[in-house]
DNA sequence: TGGATATATATGGGATACCATGGGAAAAGC
DNA sequence: GCTTTTCCCATGGTATCCCATATATATCCA
């Protein structure tokens, strides 16, 4: 199972190449795929990167909604419709398109944070701040991870 | 499994020629035809692309209604009534047929927009509006895609 | 323990291949 | 014989590949 772990910061060369973090990639290496694929976040000004994999189990899901309902036609639109597929070179680089680019607030460096199953990459000061909330969050609303239902 | 994903941009030149995207291609380059399948979407403005063998699923599932039913005579003439198969040249373009860059609204451009196993071709300006109203449709009805049903 | 060497990672830059697009030639249909 | 379609090649821009360098981490030997 992928788990990607911690924050990492890289630089975006004017190429608008940027590395994928090494812990990362190992967890992506045993995709057939050798890429990411990046979407925008719907709450916040960053990005979401997971495995082409989990994209795959995505599309298996959408399969069980009525084909051309407007719920699957919906879903498929925001999600597919605006992911991009990148694949990293051999030296475990991505090239960021302008858009996504402009859309995270991004320009010298990089934040690749690790999310479990995905990741984000954010704007590193914008980060910080988004850290802070979140730890706040937690704190004042108590949360907690709800006990495992085994993977039933 | 085919999975079209991220929008792509392209020109309709003068003989109605049109690139399909390289990454759509690559998903397509399995199949036995060389080609895609379109058709008028039911919904919207725009055409809708599939591999060929998509068509035998659409097929399996019209099979679940009752045969010779109006339900299964209306769904079976809007789709496969209206489909036509169009082969890819070897660079990898087609010739969109007049009447669909009719249904279709296209003139100039078309936006290819990966959908998971299908994608949809627009007027680039009309899927603007449209993934905007996907992404609200989205947040207001909460869409979510459940959990899978493993695909046994 | 300390220092030197080796390995891995991040980053820069140039060469190359690929892709989208245009136009013309050959083939097919009317 | 003329129009329409298909095939093939040319081109410009871009992204990908490949190599070089620097820096950090790990390994090894004295």
């Amino acid at each position: 199972m992928t788990l990607f772990l911690s924050t990492h910061e890289n630089k975006i060369d004017k190429k608008g190449r940027v590395s994928i973090p090494a812990p990362f990639r190992a967890e992506l290496s045993p995709e057939s795929f050798q890429g990411v694929v990046l979407f925008r976040s719907n709450t916040y000004a960053c990005l979401e990167g997971v495995a082409w994999s989990y994209m795959q189990e995505i599309g298996n899901r959408l399969d069980d909604f009525d084909l051309f309902s407007a719920e699957q036609d919906d879903l498929a639109t925001s999600i597919f419709g605006t992911a991009v597929q990148l694949s990293m070179d051999g030296d475990g680089r991505v090239v960021m398109p302008q858009d996504l680019i402009g859309f995270a607030n991004l320009s010298e460096r990089a934040s690749f944070v690790g999310m479990g199953a995905k990741f984000q990459i954010w704007n590193p000061s914008d980060f910080e701040a988004r850290r802070d909330e979140a730890r706040h969050a937690v704190q004042s609303k108590k949360l907690t991870i709800p006990k495992g239902r085994g993977h039933e």
